[in-house]
DNA sequence: CGTGCCAGGTGCCAT
DNA sequence: ATGGCACTTGGCACG
């Protein structure tokens, strides 16, 4: 890795063209030829970048360019494509290059995978009698997230999103729609479950008939209120205390089927990184487990309806 | 700006868990407190960090840390939530600061708004007698890119996009549900526009009955294939070779007023970054100007239809 | 390799 | 603040 501090412009041409006039700036370059050129603040993308793979061929500048002030050009040439980063290096400030090696990589808790394996397991969160039929269950324009069947023998489909936005209900009405295009397995019943659903996407959801769900991460991975110190991140189910409502003391499901991909991510089932940090996060707002929404069909976004 | 190659593990607790095993990284410290740690590869985005405003404390390590190796802790706390990276810092091989100063910032050219205000000037592109009502047509749910009407003056609700993916399709159905809510503008036709459309997007376009059309960025502003060198970068339309295809040679069309956001976006209409480069990057492939989709309603994706 | 979909997405702009 | 949406989105997993 290669860093190097200096004024510089830069000029992107590609899928678009974007410029960044002359000022100081960190010019990061990878060991696989990518380029990051980063100013002092804004968030973790860079103003520009280059993608790997990519070479980087440092120039002598055009005599125009020298003209004008210009001491090295850097021509970043991705591999794959006509993408090009073209940065013209006025001053060079600073300059050092470091072995870094392989990184090991990042270890993740907490996305929708996750998410998922726990309502599996937990499917009776969704009601009694509720059973599991597939994870991921794959149709022709996409995979159903959850597939299972309720009390009655109803199928039900259950999109899963970790926050639950408007696209989300787009992406199940999708599968509804074609799930219900099938006369063996219609009517089809559907589930929107989120730890967080947007207002807007609730509004959506009740208009076209779909259940919502608010989940709670935490109390499924069976951490309660009293003692949340990151200390059981296992997958077993405490003893919850009364914060969990209703029907919350639930049982791992075991007669149903894992799909293969349920390997521990955590390996040992072990909080990481408990070096010290992370007590008070955990006490957060916890929002309610169960909630069933009055529905509120054809509401129309507030237009007169077509009745 | 504070730059640090160090060997650290790292966790970051928030939205979910991360964990980071030790290893030779970047620390990059900004000036407004946020943090990117980056890896010798991957892509532009940090293996883990934390943005800004975020305040970074180094303190000395806890005593189990400390007999493990940690010779600092940085602890890195997100200003308005709970979010908290911590990074156990093993052993200090690089560290400089640098002053960047403020950054002028990014120009971009070729985005959706690029291409949507050069359609909204060239709206006989969708056919003949085709005129403008409005762009970023504001309703209840959003803005629909553009709204225009036909020869026969019937409305067209027009979804833009760089690259056509199903969820452009969901967002103009959105829309055009709405829109066709109200008996005074129904019926209103959707047409979804874009520079590539997936062949998925197509389907689902066309089993909802929405049009499809290919738009061709270069060719709207004016670059044809014979002298692509940058250099025309005018929104006037030139006298074309016969590469652009049937209605091509278009005049932009001056009878409809534009919204107020018609700035010019490299100033005097200059292509910026000449220096040299990307000359060869504008002959590309060329998609049709004018695709004119066979519809195939109630396609059902493959599925027996519920005729 | 294309297609769908998640992401600690981030950023921008609207109400 | 919240919501809708673009982004050189990037990245992964699966057909």
């Amino acid at each position: 890795m290669r860093l190097v501090i200096a004024r510089c412009s830069v000029d992107y041409i590609g899928r678009l063209r974007a410029h960044l006039p002359l000022a100081t700036r960190l010019l990061l370059v990878k060991a696989d030829g990518s380029v990051l050129v980063h100013s002092d603040g804004g968030s973790y993308k860079p103003l520009n970048w280059m993608s790997p793979p990519a070479t980087l061929r440092i120039i002598e500048p055009a005599p125009e360019d020298a003209e004008l002030g210009v001491m090295q050009t850097w021509n970043v040439q991705h591999a794959k494509s006509d993408d090009r980063l073209v940065i013209s290096i006025h001053e060079l400030m600073h300059e050092s290059s470091h072995d870094l090696g392989v990184d090991p990589g990042l270890v993740k808790d907490g996305v929708e995978a996750d998410l998922q394996r726990l309502l599996a397991e937990q499917i009776t969160l969704l009601g009694d009698g509720y059973s599991l039929i597939r994870r991921e269950y794959m149709t022709a324009i996409g995979p159903v997230d959850i597939l299972a069947r309720d009390g009655h023998g109803r199928t039900v489909a259950i999109e899963l999103k970790r926050r639950g936005d408007i696209d989300g209900v787009e992406q199940l009405t999708r599968y509804l729609e074609l799930l219900n295009r099938d006369p063996l397995m219609a009517p089809v019943k559907g589930v929107y479950a989120a730890q967080q659903i947007k207002p807007q996407a609730r509004v959506l959801a009740q208009d076209r008939g779909i259940d919502c769900l608010t989940l709670d991460y935490d109390a499924m991975r069976g951490v309660d209120d009293v003692d949340s110190r990151c200390a059981g991140s296992t997958t077993s189910i405490r003893a919850s205390s009364d914060v969990t409502p209703g029907r919350g003391t639930v049982v791992p499901v075991q007669r149903h089927i894992e799909s293969a991909d349920d390997r521990n991510r955590w390996g040992g089932g072990v909080c990481p990184g408990t070096t010290g940090a992370g007590q008070d996060h955990c006490r957060r707002r916890r929002p309610r487990l169960r909630e069933r929404p009055d529905y509120v069909r054809r509401s129309c976004w507030g237009i007169p309806a077509c009745v």
